[in-house]
Parts: structure tokens; C-alpha cells; sequence
DNA sequence: AAGTAAAATTGGCGCGCGTAAAAAATTAGA
DNA sequence: TCTAATTTTTTACGCGCGCCAATTTTACTT
């Protein structure tokens, strides 16, 4: 490694012994060059060390590499892990992944869009804050930018990736009826399009089976899931008012909440016949495996959300820009737990 | 909002009636232009929305207002939650951060480096990786731009924000030992400074009282605590090879497997008499309340880490490049629940 | 050996904005 | 009202690289 310092691409070409524009299209791709020139850069490169500026390259590509993510929260595992992958497969196709989350803010959520739409970007992959969110802006975007929205829907006609809360809610509605007393339906705040749908989904469920649902409402708006499942949980258990003894919880954290609470009651929880009570969530998120008991609920596949995401991103880049598509609704796995 | 397509500053300049080095001016600093040609300015922007391109910007400036975020795993809580108070400090500052994750890959982590180094940055947060982390690759970085080592430090001479492992580790062992019978310690995977402290701390700790540690290794070295925590727990449950009923976990996550391996051999978890057995943990993990029990554990002050971390590296920008300084070691407090 | 396709070079424009210097305009102070 | 100080405008260069057209070199055919 030589301590000269190279500044540009042009005093790279220099020392390589190759020029310029041959080197801009090395890096743009390797394989476009001659094997002895690729040879005779790459060995140059294990002396200098150079790195084309990323500004300068962006700034000048007809179609930049960019994939802008924004996600909700990406303190919540579930799209820590859905962005990780897709993180990795924009990587792997040659793109870079720039991640920006809203915290739960629709001011920052708005604030990541204007940041992205000054980028230049190849598309988007954005999960919506939900009821928050400016939906002219984000539909704005999305006509402006190749976009696909996850997790949950903004309204029609945009290309969207989720799991098919139906068929999910069903699954393990089914499940809970067949092995024991009906659940009840302990829902999470309306933040998104997802709280509403597995609502309706649960009621649906029951129905079918000519069973009354039991809709459990939470007054709370904001995602402190665990908190307010905990909260709900002590609430209802100090004077034992769950409609039934079996608790379907729209997702996994708020399952873990009331799990606490449950705990704290003193109550035996699972399937088992010592048991007092069922609990059951949604999402498989990473501790759902770890809590007390192990929690029983649907899996979203995360893998296949980030894979279809990304591909029905590049099919739009591809096809060069913004179009309508049908949304792509994935179906969830039960997983038996010891919960329920 | 005009349809008309506003494509660059020069052309914002015209509709706005303001030259376009004014127009520059402004959105470096919207207060340093008189307040009635802000006025115009931002009665313009109200019509038109433009927003400067971002990689033109940083090809141009002097010192750009980059900050680059390295963590060793963006899906563990903690380090979720330090990137996100991180983040927003950097936001506040008028600074933008670019977030990237080594998803516990050394290759990734260099990866992440040399990407950084491409993009004038005027400073960087860095938790490295660990054992695995390119030491030297890491202090070339560092020697070049204005970097901030936290949560594990990386050799010394660098600056670095982090808990002092012996006072926390010190704090807990000294109540477990009040309180009860000692503790013995379930080390984490050797994966970073970490986890070599908090075990010396542990046996320093015990010394100091005239007690023999008992340390319980660990064989894995990946990052998957939970699974390690748990099935170290169902080993040594199984035929009760704990040195003791007290039991220190390196770290939460750890504790939230081995709390789930005792559940499942039907132990009793707390410091009530009928327990069976005392669990703690460290670092206070968002999810450790709803633990159960609830966790006893020592808390890492994340916004104290994030804040000092920040304010560091401010410093160290406005002094003009990377130079020594004193590690700031934070202290913990002890966070007392129901397991231990 | 000549012929042809592929690859590399030369030379040069342009991206969008930062920034500097000098000139012009505006404001504030006396 | 005049001068000085502040702010804005004009003009122009440069950042580092993508990309293009024309030309030259290289590698492969027959």
C-alpha cells in the first residue's frame, strides 16, 4: 500500500496506467472491461486504495443505484429484520440501501420522503406509518418514484407486499376453536391499516364458525405495544373481564405484555389442563420463541415479504417507472407454541 | 403547489425572484439571509417544493454534514434504540446519518468503512464488531476522519463512550450477594471487549468480597444470545450443574433464554422464598419488564451513551480532526424486579 | 496476411450546487 | 441626507464523475 494519496478517479487512471472513462466503467462493473485491464486496475487498487466519491457518482448516473427503506419503527424487530433483508438482496443486485425510519412520527416520515425524493432514487420500499401518514404525499411519491409498499396497505392501486391477514387471522382463529373455547380478540391501537384488518378478520373468523365475537378495544394510539398489552392485561385480569379464557392478540408484542401481566396475576398460561388461560399472537416475532410459555401464533414470512418487495421493485424499475400492480398478499404459517 | 417541475436551484432562483447564491445560502442556513428575502424564499418553496440535491450538495461542501453510524446489529434492540437517540441528535444538529449495519460480518463491517470513507464524512459513530472486527482497517479509519468508538472499545487512544463494566457488573454482584446466596456467572460469547470485562469484572467483584467466582462458559460465538442463553440453561438444568441458585447473565438477552429453559423445567424464578432459582441480567433490554418475572438487571443509560458519543465527536469536529481523548466510562444503575 | 469486431483512448460536455470576488443594491446610523 | 455597514447580485470557477462521439488500439477470424 503505497502512502500516496489519490484524490480522484483521474490521478487514479494515472498511476493504474488506464484511463478514465475505462476506469468509471470498471467500477460501474467490472466484468465490462478486458480481463488484462480488470487485472491491471484491480492490481493498482491493491496499492492505492481508491474509491470513486459517491456524490459525484449519483449525481451524474442517468439511473442512480439508490433504494431508499422507510419503515415505521426500526426499533421494532419485526422491520429491523424485513429491512436487514432487504438491505442484503438491494446489495446483492448492486444497489445501496439508504434505511430512514419515522419513529413513529408523521413529521419525520414526511421529512424521509422529501430527504429521498432529492436523492435521485432507482425506487422505494416503504411501510407506511399508517392512519398518520400524509397519504397524498406518500401517493404523490410513490407516482413520482418507483414504490412498493409493505407490511401495511395505503389505500389501492399501489404495488404492495403484506401477509394476508384473512387468511392468517383465520389460520389461528380455526386453530384456537378447534382445540379449545373460542378466543376473544385483544387488539392492538389503530396505527395502521393492519389493526383494522385483523380485527375484521377475527370477527369474520368467528362468524363462519357461527361463533359471536368478542372484540377487546384498546384506547391507546401509539406503538408501545408491550405497555399497553401489559396495562390491558392487569386491567382486565384484576377483575377477570376477558370475555373468555382463550386471548387472541392482533400481534406478538402485545401478547408478550399481557404474557407479563398474566405472569404477575399469578395465572398458568397455555394449553396444558392446569392452565387458566390461552394466549395467542401474531407476527412470530424473534422472542416469541423465548417468552413463558413459548408463544403460540402466525408467522409473516419475512424472508418472502423482503424477496417479493424488492422483486416487484426492480420488475417496476425495469419497466421503467411507476405503474399499477396487484398487490401480492402472503400467506402466514401457524406456529405451535406451548401458549395456546 | 404549482404542477410546474421545478429541476434545479437555478430555476427555483428564477420562480423565486432570489439569486440562486442567496437561494444556496438559505438552505445552508435559512437565518443568515434578511428576513424579507426569507420570506420570498419560503413563500416560493410553498409553491413549488424544491429541495436541493443531496449528493450535489456534499460533492461541493467543505465540510460536509455527514455523520456514518457503524453497529455490529441493527436488529438488537440496544443498538437499535442507541442509533435511534444517535440519530436524532444528529438531525437536531443540522447533520445527516447515514445507518449501517455489519449484521455481525467482519467482511460487512469493512464493507461499511470503505463505503463511509467515500463520502467526506465529517465524523462517525462506531460500535464495532468485536473480536472479528479489521482492528487495524478500523484505527486507519479513525486516524483519518473524526470517529467515536461506543459500546465496546476497540484497543485505547481512541475516543470512546461506553459503561464501565466494572462498576455496573460491581453494582449487581454486590446486591446479589445482600440478598441472597452469590451469584454465579453465565459469560456471553467472547464476541467483543464486552464480554471479556464484564467476566474479569465479575470475578473482581467476587474477590473483593472474599468469595470464589464461578464462572460457566459459553462454547458458541455468534451473536444469537437468546438460543445460546437458552440452551446452555436446558443443559445444565437438566442435571442441575449451576455452581449455584444465583445466576448473573453477561448479558439480558442471555437471561431471557435462560428464563425461558427455566419455565420450562418448571422452576421458579425470584427472590421469593418459594423460588427455585435467582436470574439477572445486564444492559436493561427494552423487553426485560415484560420478562417473567421482570428482569432485575443493570441499565445502560442509552441516552447518555448517545449523548456523549454525539457530543464527543462534535468536538472533535470543531477541533479539526480525529485526535486522542480520555474514554468516558458511563456508570449503571441497578434496575431491581422480581427475578433476582 | 488482411479483415473485422471488440475494447480502450482522447477530448470534452454537463450534472447541480458550493463558493469566491467584485459590483450593485439595500439598510441603518449619525 | 449622506456615509458606512450589511446584504444581495453578477460572474465565474470548480468539485468528481457519467457519458458520448470519434479515433486508435487490441484481439480474434478466415
Amino acid at each position: 500500500m503505497e502512502d500516496q494519496k489519490i484524490r480522484n478517479m483521474e490521478e487514479f487512471s494515472a498511476v493504474s496506467g488506464i484511463s478514465r472513462p475505462t476506469v468509471s466503467k470498471y467500477f460501474n462493473d467490472p466484468t465490462s472491461v478486458r480481463r488484462s485491464t480488470r487485472d491491471r486496475i484491480e492490481h493498482a487498487l491493491k496499492q492505492y486504495d481508491f474509491r470513486p466519491n459517491l456524490f459525484a457518482i449519483n449525481q451524474n448516473r442517468k439511473s442512480t443505484k439508490n433504494i431508499g427503506i422507510v419503515v415505521p419503527h426500526i426499533v421494532d424487530p419485526f422491520f429491523a429484520e424485513i429491512v436487514r433483508l432487504i438491505e442484503q438482496r438491494c446489495i446483492e443486485a448492486g444497489y445501496w440501501a439508504i434505511v430512514l425510519s419515522s419513529h413513529g412520527e408523521a413529521e419525520l416520515e414526511a421529512n424521509a420522503l422529501d430527504l429521498l425524493r432529492s436523492m435521485k432514487l432507482a425506487g422505494a420500499v416503504i411501510a407506511p406509518l399508517g392512519e398518520r401518514s400524509d397519504r397524498a404525499r406518500m401517493m404523490q411519491f410513490a407516482s413520482e418514484i418507483p414504490t412498493v409498499i409493505f407490511d401495511s396497505p395505503l389505500g389501492s392501486g399501489e404495488a404492495f407486499v403484506g401477509t394476508d391477514n384473512f387468511h392468517s387471522i383465520g389460520l389461528i382463529v380455526d386453530y384456537l376453536c378447534r382445540t379449545g373455547e373460542p378466543p376473544c380478540f385483544l387488539e392492538m391501537p389503530a396505527v395502521n391499516e393492519n389493526a383494522l384488518e385483523r380485527k375484521n378478520a377475527y370477527i369474520g373468523a368467528m362468524e363462519r364458525q357461527g361463533l359471536t365475537p368478542e372484540v377487546v378495544p384498546v384506547a391507546e394510539s401509539d406503538w408501545g405495544f408491550e405497555q399497553i398489552g401489559y396495562e390491558q392485561g392487569l386491567r382486565l385480569l384484576s377483575r377477570w373481564s376477558f370475555p373468555t379464557s382463550t386471548v387472541l392478540c392482533a400481534n406478538d408484542r402485545i401478547a408478550i405484555g399481557l404474557l407479563a401481566a398474566a405472569y404477575e396475576r399469578g395465572l398458568r398460561i397455555g394449553r396444558g389442563p392446569g392452565s387458566a388461560m390461552r394466549i395467542a399472537g401474531h407476527d412470530d416475532h424473534p422472542l416469541s420463541r423465548f417468552t413463558c410459555p413459548p408463544l403460540t401464533t402466525v408467522a409473516q414470512d419475512h424472508a418472502a415479504i423482503a424477496d417479493k418487495s424488492v422483486s416487484a421493485l426492480f420488475d417496476m424499475i425495469e419497466d421503467g417507472g411507476p405503474q399499477d400492480r396487484a398487490p401480492v398478499k402472503l400467506e402466514g404459517k401457524l406456529i405451535m407454541r406451548l401458549s395456546a
